[in-house]
DNA sequence: CAGCATCCATTACGATACTG
DNA sequence: CAGTATCGTAATGGATGCTG
């Protein structure tokens, strides 16, 4: 069996109107929202998968071949490099073309529609980029309270993992102003 | 051990400069690029899980408790909800608060952090919901060409996978128009 | 150079059962 | 209600070796 992408069984709902504004109280006749959420899901699978990200940010920089974009990209494995291309040209998003040229070259480069994919995929890049300290700073908060609340019984050992709770009365209302 | 998320190893790269503009022939020094892009990687999966991006979708329409997301949102597994809400806790995207009723309330908030996600988020879903359809007829015709292509011996048996390449000579320069 | 096939480790995820 | 614990399965992804 190929371990190939394409997957996702079946994900149902999606959020369907305007986050905020609109109608307010709307929480979702859930119906017609659970119909093209499922076409939504496997593109959101496919965005979120190790590689299609790096592959289309580079893309965009203009066609590549093979080997370029495994040079540029560093850490992806060929195995993987060709299975996100096959996918990628698969949904329409990128091109391959051969030059039957003695050692044969390929290229590839993004559709229209991989273009046009690349705007927001940046947006979401760049958010990450942003906001990567931010994160690192809360997950380092949260992983200290949560090894503090966990002492067990001599030191404290790697083996992170579990939470404060359960470790007396739960705070209530935290009132942290979201710094 | 806890299956919890928050995994990965080591990517590298991650496309440096401006894609197309600036400097023209950049193809990047491969050096500080590496430094970032191994922050944004890590963010990148999360976005890309199975759940993230619904439970922040829904939680932007305003502050929920647990099962009435689990509800909400509707193929998810309570234990898939916790596992991503206690990730989403950890970046500093939602913030859970425990009011000590005599049963147990959680609501679950997005953050400021969490709300300025929403905002990247929602530009992809809507990318994937205006272009589910044009995907979905590239699948099929990548499906169908390959399908073509490799009808082994017999007939066709559900066995699919495969390329149409290796099948003869390879088409050179398809000059398809991108639809 | 480009890429497929196979083996193998890790991980994600779902179902189920139990707790405060 | 809101979890945690444990189990089993399937998917992800890396390393290696072979082909044209």
């Amino acid at each position: 069996m190929k371990p190939g992408h394409s997957n996702v069984p079946a994900t149902q709902a999606f959020a369907g109107g305007t986050p905020n504004g609109g109608t307010p109280a709307n929480h979702v006749t859930a119906n017609h929202v659970t119909a093209d959420c499922a076409r939504v899901a496997p593109v959101l699978s496919r965005i979120g998968d190790k590689w299609t990200v790096l592959v289309v940010t580079f893309l965009g920089r203009g066609p590549m071949r093979f080997n370029a974009l495994r040079r540029e990209i560093g850490g992806i494995s060929q195995r993987m490099l060709t299975l996100t291309l096959r996918s990628l040209e698969r949904d329409g998003l990128v091109t391959r073309t051969v030059y039957p040229t003695v050692p044969p070259q390929v290229e590839y480069a993004l559709t229209e529609l991989g273009r046009s994919l690349l705007t927001p995929v940046l947006a979401i890049r760049d958010w990450a980029r942003q906001n990567a300290l931010q994160i690192e700073a809360a997950q380092a908060r949260f992983d200290a309270l949560a090894a503090a609340a966990k002492p067990a019984c001599g030191g404290g050992p790697p083996h992170v993992g579990s939470r404060p709770s359960a470790a007396g009365v739960e705070e209530v209302a935290h009132l942290q102003s979201e710094r």
